[in-house]
DNA sequence: TTTGACTCCGTAGTCAGGTACGGAAGTAAG
DNA sequence: CTTACTTCCGTACCTGACTACGGAGTCAAA
């Protein structure tokens, strides 16, 4: 079923975007995802293009773009926004890199205790509990988008 | 008020971990910060430790770290076990590093898109929008604790 | 034609992480 | 001593992103 079928219920729509229907409902209701029209009988029908946009949600997600974000983006879709939309993506560069960096010095503390941990030979002093509270007190503040 | 003083009440504790009194009062429900005993007259009084203690919750949190995980964090304060402390904070280091990772593919991602963007004379066709729709429909899975 | 799976749609529940409310009691300044 | 601000505590509410439920209609295979 990884083949192209131009037309499908929102059942395979989901199985082929790897999600749940009601997500999709969900984003339908959020309108992110657009609600085609009744086919005879009354069971809508969707095509390739709601597969790629739910591909384009999950990417933005992960990108760390929440729903409403990703509506904006959506916004910008026709393409003839790309100033607005380098911009969004600017901030949330900007916004990984310090959580990487973040993210690198909680590493370097952790690897250190770990490893003071390792060769502490006395069982009643463990070198990683005191540290916690004064080492690492000064965290970055917090500048999400 | 940046002066050390050690005897506060919760709003002063807030201002000076920069958060609110029923945040304060929250991680209190969730054991996160304890509850100290109540001096004459029924006014809490807390210390730098406490202060400190809200620091690091901010901090973990930040890097991405939740309130329950913050918790097994602080859990290791308590025990004598060193061992068992360092499993711990091991197996944070590895959440940690693999939490790097996964931000430095979407730093990569996002720089590139950024790049090409700023790159392109097109305007009919931003990049980003583009590879969001193609490129970027492999997410990694959640790979959490 | 009956059975079972799927769809539609609305509403409600969940989970994390707070935020707000309200009344009683403590406390500090004038 | 009054007035205004805090604190205390319990409970309720909020946002984001889903997830579940239930009843009615649709469809395809046996």
């Amino acid at each position: 079923m990884t083949t192209s079928q131009t037309s499908m219920t929102i059942g395979t729509l989901a199985k082929m975007a790897d999600t749940h229907v009601e997500t999709i409902r969900y984003y339908q209701r959020r309108g992110l995802v657009e609600v085609p029209e009744k086919a005879y009988g009354g069971i809508r029908r969707y095509d390739e293009k709601a597969v790629a946009r739910l591909h384009f949600i999950r990417s933005a997600q992960w990108l760390g773009f929440s729903l409403e974000q990703v509506g904006e983006l959506l916004k910008l879709e026709d393409g003839t926004h790309c100033d607005e939309a380098r911009v969004l993506a600017e901030h949330k560069l900007g916004d990984v890199r310090r959580r990487i960096a973040g993210l690198r010095q909680m590493e370097a503390t952790l690897d250190d205790l770990v490893e003071r941990c390792r060769c502490s030979r006395d069982p009643q002093r463990c070198p990683m509990i005191h540290s916690l509270y004064t080492d690492l007190s000064d965290a970055p503040e917090n500048s999400d988008t």
